[in-house]
DNA sequence: GCATTAGTACTCGGATACGAATTGTCCGAGTACGCCAGG
DNA sequence: CCTGGCGTACTCGGACAATTCGTATCCGAGTACTAATGC
């Protein structure tokens, strides 16, 4: 099981969103922030976009920005806009295959075994969707975030040198 | 994201397993009562053994048993031989790379967004480990379970019809 | 000086190759039982 | 009839291909700005 690399994009991004505010911000200033390779990134964000977690906007000065406020939208959201909403676990029905064979009329609710599984899955899911992405933003440091808000404001300009505090 | 199907392969083998009891059931047996392919499927079995999950029995006569009491098996056990431990998420630390290049040291701590997803897969194996063995095979059809006690006392033979009740 | 219009450069979107991991399969090492020969 | 040894058949274990999914990339469609041109 390995989830793919996209979720950790697609999480940072949503974050500089959050903290861009209105203006859009072009997909090659996100992936020159974070050094991803572009055209890759851009399969993610438009999964973002069909999910309605992020509008794009054609154009010069357009991009991609929040489809709503960051405190209506949940980790879960951003994570099943990437790996889709179906359970990990698919069950095979092997219960009724082969000698054992159980009949139809003993499987009229889910298999045991699977539902095992999908609490699990509902569990994980419940996980994601207690945080939202303001609060996720919120446990970031302020000076990454005043950081990120420079960088969309004038992509590709120099940074002035990392202030701790 | 997809589990392996050797997932659910595993836990309705250990689910057979417990219920045969103290007697070795053959990887044939196990296969074809679930018609699976037995070779893929001794790969499988080979991880719970590793794990310490199931024991094998070489020569004649030989094949799997439990390695302890169902009740002490959980089905996180079973799920973290086939996928094993490591959480499906991956923190790249794209934190420090790119122009964002947050300094090491406000990196102390663990990236706020892999701790969301850390806390997820926390949640997910903790549901799973709530679960024995013991206490989901008692959640099958219980002519399912004597059915399945008949193919291990004498496997590759004719079993009677099914019996509901 | 102003409006119109063509050009341009930038954006997102879908269709297309490459690599890795899972899936699937095979053959070899080891062991307990059964059979045979000898006493 | 009993005992010892050998052969066999069955078991698990590791090493070797095929397929599916994730990764990575490119080129095309669309749009707003820019700038030149005519009035």
């Amino acid at each position: 099981m390995k989830l793919s690399q996209g979720v950790e994009w697609a999480l940072h991004c949503a974050l500089l969103l959050a903290d861009a505010g209105e203006g859009a911000v072009s997909r090659r200033a996100l992936s020159g922030y974070f050094d991803l390779p572009d055209a890759y990134l851009a399969k993610h964000l438009k999964s973002l976009v069909r999910a309605g977690v992020l509008t794009a906007i054609p154009g010069p000065r357009g991009g991609f920005r929040l489809a709503k406020s960051a405190d209506r939208i949940t980790v879960l959201d951003i994570v099943e806009a990437i790996e889709g909403t179906v359970s990990p676990f698919t069950c095979a029905e092997i219960r009724q295959r082969g000698t054992c064979a159980v009949p139809a009329e003993l499987c009229a609710g889910p298999c045991p075994v699977a539902k095992v599984m999908y609490d699990a899955d509902d569990a994980w899911r419940a996980s994601l969707s207690s945080v939202t992405l303001a609060e996720l933003s919120g446990r970031m440091p302020s000076s990454a975030r005043s950081r990120g808000r420079t960088w969309v404001l004038d992509p590709f300009s120099p940074l002035p040198p990392y202030s701790v505090g």
